[in-house]
DNA sequence: ATCCTGCATGTAATCGTTTACATCCACGGG
DNA sequence: CCCGTGGATGTAAACGATTACATGCAGGAT
């Protein structure tokens, strides 16, 4: 195949090439040959090397315009041994917290031109495992896990098969795994200096899950923040709560269908779990803060429409980060393996403090 | 090289194998040589080709198993010229609504062993088409577009490029384009005939932004049912909302800043502006629905927590559904191109009907 | 014994790029 | 006039699978 053939300028050729609406895929031969130089170049050229003289770069660039070329990722992929993307597995249950996560994770990766494939998780620990194996043989250059309840055992495996792995809101097992948490401890500790600066006598705590990070630690920040004030809790008044927005609902229209009395305020250890609070006593006809002063953490959407006051997590930060030590473990940039971002109070009308927004 | 060199028992095999955690890759190649067979026989196998013996079967899928062989994604792609993933492009600003409707894509995807990619178009035009284009070279088999503001160009276009795609809560402007609707023209009449059941003689209608079909068909479903009882709408009482949260917040409060008496009713054309609307109401201390009916549209997850009485559309349904299609376009099954899904009114407390959740 | 049939398997081309290495050429110094 | 140097470009071998086609073989019909 003499390139020379081919060596005519771009309008010289027939067109019967058309705008590219034919069927046949357009590949870098054929640049090539529009071109008169050797598919080397073309790649050269699209990949923006430096070793190609400018004469030679325009000449490919009309060729490519012309032909309507664009570079098969496959190929590609399997050529480099990288796919530039990165697999992001994400909870099936979702309270906003981690669409918003993923949304930061989109914007870093899109700068990098990094591409993101997403996998859910269903909730069932099988489910996990098989959810991510999806994203290894090379499907994806690193992997990103919002999951809460993805196995250790899992994690690790992963990491043994040098797959770059960033865990969110979760702690880190093993080396070669990067994490990114939120400081739990000291935004509990704020909301519940506040609750205690405001005066209240009887705080309800309503807890988290067992055996999760965030709970674990945002109840730690109660404490610490209680034994500083020299306050010291009823343990009725923790209730266990399991982060869902029903189990907030059914604990509180429980406790009132009881009859028993409102503590002065409760702290919910997570939004959604605040706002079925809010909504057990709305049906009650009870007031949020009049009758009950109300804290939640997280920050959701929805906790401004509702006026919650609450411990607002940076999700969309911790996307960022997260999808930055990603994709530096993949190209060999340095990354601190483990960040936790700072957390802070958002007053809002629910503990009964009057305040814009 | 002589297969036959390998013809031996795997457990004859010297074992410097080890358990795989060399970092080289494994290949078809080894499997073959590991199990003494060729390389399209292997590729049989895994791909659950019925023209191999039972005993070759057993020997390839055993040196699979110690090998820890994983098939790599680009190659297969390349090979075959599919990727067994489906792009979805997701709005960059979501009220919930679409991250459902991606969990219906999801759950269809993994049934049939799809994978999903995700863009999240940023809002601006531009940023559309330069999305969407991430998805083309062969990176995706189908696209799903979730996006009201992608330009018809580009779909057409698209279109052109042999690239199956599915237009989410869009109209079909192209043959070679599938789109699944809800009946928004229904719910809408459904939402202002309770309304206008329940006895009020002034009614609100919250409108989203001209130019997007949701909006003109919900409005058009009111009209269909105030003609239908002989009730005209006071031009001032058609407010123009634009879909968002802060549309529904910023003109309720302006219409009590203002001193203005409140309607009998209001039927907001989607849940976020409703929740405006709850909001600013609740900052000026008024009660739903003591003081105004409301009604939203989409139900949306929140929707619950506040007792917001709306039109549900069936988002997670119009995933499933989306993404049978793309996958049936894929693999030439038969789909029909257009489907509009059922809505049906959810009354909640916010209409001033009582009833359970 | 011969031929045909059909199943199990192997051979090798192919998918579209990237990239190490080889080549070619022009230019400047000696 | 020769040679070394370095920049621009070409050649061809990967990358890891799939698959059309060829081959070999066993068994039944004749």
């Amino acid at each position: 195949m003499d390139v020379n053939d081919y060596m005519q300028d771009v309008s010289d050729t027939i067109l019967r090439d058309g705008n590219g609406e034919q069927g046949r895929t357009v590949t870098v031969l054929d640049v090539s040959r529009q071109s008169g130089v050797s598919t080397a170049t073309v790649s050269r050229v699209i990949n923006q090397s430096p070793k190609v003289s400018p004469a030679t770069r325009v000449r490919v660039l009309k060729a490519i315009e012309k032909l309507g070329y664009m570079r098969n990722h496959s190929a590609r992929a399997l050529a480099r041994q990288r796919t530039d993307t990165i697999g992001v597995v994400f909870p099936g249950i979702d309270s906003g917290f981690f669409s918003e996560v993923l949304k930061g994770i989109n914007e870093y990766a899109v700068s990098r031109d990094y591409h993101l494939m997403v996998a859910f998780s269903q909730g069932d620990q099988g489910e996990h495992d098989r959810v991510a194996e999806y994203l290894q043989a090379g499907r994806v250059d690193a992997l990103i896990l919002m999951n809460l309840g993805m196995s250790d055992q899992f994690v690790r495996q992963a990491a043994q098969r040098e797959l770059p792995i960033v865990l969110i809101d979760r702690p880190v097992k093993d080396a070669r795994v990067a994490s990114v948490m939120i400081d739990n401890r000291s935004g509990a500790d704020a909301a519940m200096t506040h609750l205690l600066g405001l005066g209240h006598q009887r705080i309800a705590i309503l807890a988290g899950p067992d055996g999760t990070i965030d709970a674990e630690q945002r109840f730690e920040g109660c404490q610490h923040a209680a034994k500083r004030a020299g306050y010291a809790f009823d343990k009725d008044l923790i209730w266990p709560g399991n982060f869902f927005w029903e189990s907030g609902y059914e604990l509180m229209n429980h406790w009132l269908d009881a009859g028993k009395p409102l503590p002065d305020a409760m702290f919910a250890l997570n939004d959604p779990m605040a706002m079925g609070v809010m909504e057990a006593m709305h049906e009650h006809s009870l007031s949020v803060p009049d009758d009950m002063a109300l804290v939640g953490f997280d920050d959701v959407q929805a906790a401004r429409y509702l006026g919650l006051t609450t411990v607002r997590s940076p999700m969309h930060e911790m996307g960022r980060i997260a999808s930055e030590a990603a994709i530096n473990l993949v190209t060999g940039g340095r990354t601190q393996l483990e960040q936790v971002l700072a957390t802070d109070l958002v007053v809002r009308r629910s503990c009964g403090v009057e305040s814009k927004s």
